[in-house]
DNA sequence: AAATCGGGGGT
DNA sequence: ACCCCAGATTT
């Protein structure tokens, strides 16, 4: 755990030099931006969740056209709310948005809470937009952190790590809540979410428009673009499977394996699902090629990382009686080890022969 | 094709 | 308390 030496180091004035920025830069002709009751800015957090500002615009005038207060949208009917949602996407959204009315109204006796705690039990809404509403609506200094104040303070202090891990996120809500201010706490919060929306984007941001680029760390130290951290890619499942060695004299056989998916076209052994035991790996391989088994036993396990997942193959090699009216098809092939050679096979099956070979 | 996003939900 | 996902867009 590198933990840093002093997770907060401020930036002098941030707050005051943000808000002198944002008085010229900003922002400040939105729907939403005026008659800031709780409603107005808490119905257009919820659609600027996932949804760019150009895109809302137009859905959030209607919406207020038709649920112009909390009262009528917690009248309606969850179809009504949702035909007026319809085409922005994220439907959880608009029925957490119609059951959390329907709570203040019929059980808060319609006052939308202040508090960022009470604002947080309302479906759909978590720590950063109750920060938010809390915020813009009530002027209360309450942090918040979406992923333009995560980009913007993880490159103000250069912070390694992926800002949805625990520390790191834990790190950041600190240094969010220091640079909030008390005075003008709802032009802050407006303010640094545009100064990440229009500058400190998260490909080419303007750094030289940036109020902030001498004092930015990414900045000094030429690491804006690994900030903020991506999220660690989840290492790759292991995939474990049967393939069948099946063998009769000095033959194997072979199938080729469908056009499309792993080692398209290719003849390869025939595969089947870990699951199978041996007596219905016997019944599969009789099914399916008309074959008996004779004997059956594992060979050693061998291992192929693809790009998405590594396979693990267990190798069960079965000997077979040789059937005068075994299933031909085309897709299937009776070859001996030389014939195997001239062949195109997949890598770790030429391998996996390559080693039976050199060690039976 | 892969990364992103804030909250919900599952473990 | 922690990790992961759904659902849609962006790069």
């Amino acid at each position: 755990m590198s933990q840093q030496p002093s997770p907060f180091s401020p930036t002098k004035d941030f707050a005051k030099r943000l808000l002198a920025w944002s008085d010229i830069n900003g922002r400040k002709d939105l729907p939403w931006q005026s008659d800031k009751t709780p409603y107005r800015v808490w119905v257009s957090e919820i659609m600027l969740q996932q949804t760019q500002v150009a895109a809302v615009i137009g859905y959030y005038q209607r919406f207020m056209e038709h649920f112009p207060d909390i009262h009528s949208l917690a009248h309606a009917e969850e179809q009504q709310v949702l035909a007026q949602w319809a085409g922005l996407g994220y439907y959880a959204r608009a029925r957490n948005l119609h059951k959390a009315a329907k709570h203040v109204v019929f059980d808060l006796d319609g006052a939308f809470p202040s508090d960022v705690e009470k604002i947080m039990e309302l479906s759909g809404i978590g720590r950063s937009t109750a920060g938010a509403i809390s915020s813009i609506a009530f002027k209360r200094s309450a942090p918040i952190l979406d992923g333009n104040v995560k980009r913007v303070l993880t490159r103000l202090h250069d912070i390694e790590g992926w800002p949805g891990g625990r520390e790191i996120e834990k790190q950041l809500w600190q240094l969010a809540d220091n640079y909030t201010p008390t005075e003008r706490c709802e032009d802050y919060t407006q303010a640094i979410m545009d100064l990440g929306a229009t500058l400190c984007t998260r490909s080419k941001p303007q750094c030289t428009q940036c109020p902030f680029q001498t004092d930015c760390q990414a900045y000094a130290n030429d690491t804006i673009t690994l900030r903020p951290t991506s999220k660690p890619k989840k290492k790759n499942p292991v995939k474990e499977c049967w393939i069948l060695d099946i063998t009769c004299n000095n033959e194997t056989l072979f199938e080729k394996r469908p056009a499309s998916g792993i080692w398209g076209g290719l003849h390869s052994l025939p595969e089947l699902s870990r699951e199978y035991t041996y007596d219905e790996i016997l019944e599969e391989v009789e099914r399916r090629f008309d074959l008996k088994g004779l004997s059956i036993d594992e060979a050693r396990p061998f291992k192929h990382i693809f790009s998405h997942y590594t396979l693990l193959a267990h190798p069960v090699r079965i000997q077979v009686s040789r059937q005068e009216n075994s299933i031909r098809e085309e897709r299937l092939e009776w070859l001996t080890h030389e014939a195997r050679a001239q062949k195109g096979l997949p890598a770790p099956i030429s391998k996996y022969f390559e080693e039976k070979i050199t060690k039976p």
